[in-house]
This record gives structure tokens, C-alpha cells and sequence, in this order.
DNA sequence: CTTACGAAAGACAGACTGTCTCACGAAAAA
DNA sequence: TTTTTCGTGAGACAGTCTGTCTTTCGTAAG
């Protein structure tokens, strides 16, 4: 049996909206819910799709979540705070990038702590994702590290290495959370606190010995 | 039926040795894979106990692992850091306890993470004994921060209440584990990142302006 | 018209939780 | 010694979930 060629237009559109269908059913859920279990019959109700579609379009329960996880990725920007906000001076762009950070965190606090958790618990695709994330976000801090090295903003005796490592930690989500969630910070708060902790950390202040 | 007096002596032991035994059977399958499903199942296996007497005396599952963690904290004595340092100087008492902790968050590491995820992941028991515990060292972290203010080494400018936020962040599991498993220090290496920001952020320097 | 294919529906096995019942055995009380 | 009490093992059971598979249907492309 030969196969004919077969390239379905019409068809392919909506599919396209039944995987958006589920992907925001999925992430809806997170939002609403982030501490509670989600099963992917509640997923495939909410998107008004058979669960079996869901293993045929995701592969797999991990699969879902590494999309929906991609998805945020695109929408907010993660991954693009650092090299959008692109100001000339180092510092500059340094606090842009915190209090942009902070903003796109506290908008979608609850489904990142899901996936975190959900990927520190089980080692799959979603896990890998969220590593190669986290690996992209230390390497945007070591540019912003060697930018600020570059404007001899550095405070005196901190290495590029020690300044990246710093910026990790102060950009990370987990930091984030500590202050929005574990002391009840609002978002601008916390992002004046990060912003702070990295200049006195990092930067050489006005008149302070290099 | 009158019920008579009956104080089990002997069988109290054996059943606190069962306690133990499945306490220890659940921590060390939680050390050995933090990132895989842990079934009460295996763990009664492990115990050589049977499930239904996990369930007489934990509960649920969320009592075993709450149990798990109380049980951690009292352990590796977490809560006790900071007091237990005890330094006059409250300089020396700060890095001494961000060491400490150091050691004992990478002795622990798995365990914790896996916990923490769990307790993000379902607002039970055990969610409740996590929330708890991080009330009661963000208390801790006041006193700290109160200690450096009145032996006057807090930078100018900082108030008791920042200085307690950003101690509530450097002292934290999460912000332990960005840099030991994140950026892949060592217990010391990060114990000494921790320390070299908690001072530039919060002590003020020699010779520098207060 | 015929073929291809996305999707729904649902059966199925397997794993897991939580509840319950029953029986056993050993220690404590009478 | 006899009786009572209680921790425990063993296991049945319902319910939920994942992951796989098969069957059927509708629709768009050829």
C-alpha cells in the first residue's frame, strides 16, 4: 500500500487550537489551584478534549507540564529580561532586569512554584527543561556579571565568577519568593530589596575605595 | 464494659522502634532518590512493617513525611543554628550560623528538597510543619538582624526590618541550594559566598562612612 | 468516491491511597 | 492462670490516577 500525499490545512488548525485548548486549561488550573493535585482528566475536561488526545499530543503527563512550562517561558519573557531591557550602562540594566524580574514573577507566582516543585520531584522531561533553563539564566548572569566588570562597576577584590554566582542567586525565582511569599512583600518591594542587596553586594558605591 | 486500666511498657518500646524503623526507612529512601515517587508501599517494605500500621500511626501520608521533617529538624537540629552559635559578637554569630547551616542544608540536601517540593505541591499536614518552620526562622533572623543594630555593625541606612528580610534570604534552604547544586559549590564555597554578601549587604566596613 | 488522519470514547492493566475488617499474639490486669 | 486489651500483620476493597491500546467517527484532501 502506497501512501498518498496527504497534507491536511484546514485540519491542522484546529489541532493547533485543541493543543492551546489544553495548554491553557492546564496552566488555568496551576493558577488557580497551584497547591493541589491536577490530574490530566481534569486537564482534558476543562479543555472539553478526550484525555487520550492529550497522550497523543504531549506524550505523556510530563510532556503537558514541559509545554505548558515552554509556553509561560515564550509569553513572559523569562528568558528574554535580561537582554530586553539592554541599557546602556551596566547598571542600569541591572536593576531594570531585577524589577522586570520581579514583575514577570509575582504575575505567575503559583504555576512556577507547581512546576519547580513538580520538577524537583521527579526527574523527566519537565526536570530537564527547567535545568536547561536555570543553565540559561547563569549564563545571561555571567554577561551581566562581565558588563558590569567591563564599567569597572564592580565593587573592589569581587571576580566576574563571584558576581555571577550572586546574580544567580539574586534573580532566581526561589530569592524571588522568599521575599513576595515568605515576608509578604508586593512586588516593587521586593525588587527595591533585590536591587539593593545586588548594589551593596556588588557595585562599588560613590566614593568607596575600588 | 467497664475498661480497666492497661499501660503497655514493654510493647511501648517495640512500637516506638516500629515508629522509628519506618521513620528511618522513608528518610533514607528520600536520601538515596529525592527525585523519584516514593509509595508507602516500598517504605513499609523497607520497614518491614505493614502499610496498614503506617496509616495507625501516621495517619496519612502527609504524617509520615510531616513526621519525616519534624523529625529532620530535631535531628540536625535546624531550628538551633542560630542560637546554639551563640557568639558575643553578633558579626561572628552571623557567619557562624551561615556556616553551620551550610553543612548541615548540604548534609541534608536531597531530603529537603524533596520535602519542600511536596509540601509546595498539596497544602497538607506536612505543608503546614514547612510554613511553620519558616516562620520560626524568619523570628530567628529578626533577633539576628535586632543583635547586629544594637552592637551597631549594620550599614547606615538599614533598617532592622531589611536587614531581617535579606537574612531571611541568605540563610534559606532555596538560596543554599542555588549555589551548591545551581552553580555547583561546595558546602564551604558557598558558606562563604553567603557570608561575603550578607556582609557587604548588611555590615558596614572598616573605615567605611556609617 | 476513496483515503488518510485527527480525535472521541472507552476498555484495560497497573500503581497508588485511604479505609476497613479479621485474626493473632503478647503483655497487663484480675 | 485466666481474661482483657491493644499493637500489628494480612489483606480485601473502593476510588483515583497514569499510560496504552483499540475501535469508531467525521471531515478534509486527493
Amino acid at each position: 500500500m502506497n501512501t498518498r500525499k496527504y497534507e491536511q490545512r484546514l485540519r491542522a488548525d484546529t489541532a493547533a487550537e485543541n493543543r492551546r485548548r489544553i495548554l491553557q486549561a492546564a496552566y488555568d488550573r496551576l493558577r488557580e489551584a497551584p497547591s493541589e493535585p491536577l490530574s490530566l482528566d481534569k486537564v482534558a475536561n476543562k479543555a472539553r478534549v478526550a484525555r487520550s488526545t492529550i497522550y497523543v499530543i504531549f506524550e505523556s503527563r510530563a510532556g503537558l507540564f514541559d509545554a505548558v512550562f515552554r509556553d509561560l517561558l515564550d509569553r513572559a519573557g523569562f528568558d528574554r529580561i535580561v537582554t530586553a531591557v539592554a541599557h546602556h550602562d551596566a547598571g542600569e540594566h541591572l536593576r531594570g532586569s531585577l524589577r522586570a524580574g520581579a514583575h514577570v514573577y509575582a504575575a505567575e507566582r503559583g504555576v512556577v512554584r507547581a512546576i519547580y516543585s513538580m520538577a524537583a520531584l521527579h526527574a523527566d522531561a519537565l526536570a530537564d527543561t527547567v535545568r536547561h533553563d536555570e543553565v540559561g539564566r547563569a549564563e545571561g548572569m555571567r554577561h551581566l556579571a562581565q558588563r558590569l566588570a567591563d564599567q569597572n562597576l564592580l565593587r573592589a577584590g569581587i571576580t566576574v565568577q563571584e558576581a555571577t554566582d550572586i546574580l544567580y542567586v539574586i534573580s532566581s525565582f526561589d530569592t524571588f519568593d522568599l521575599l513576595f511569599t515568605g515576608r509578604g512583600l508586593a512586588a516593587d518591594a521586593v525588587a527595591d530589596r533585590l536591587i539593593a542587596m545586588a548594589e551593596r553586594a556588588l557595585v562599588h558605591q560613590v566614593g568607596q575605595p575600588r
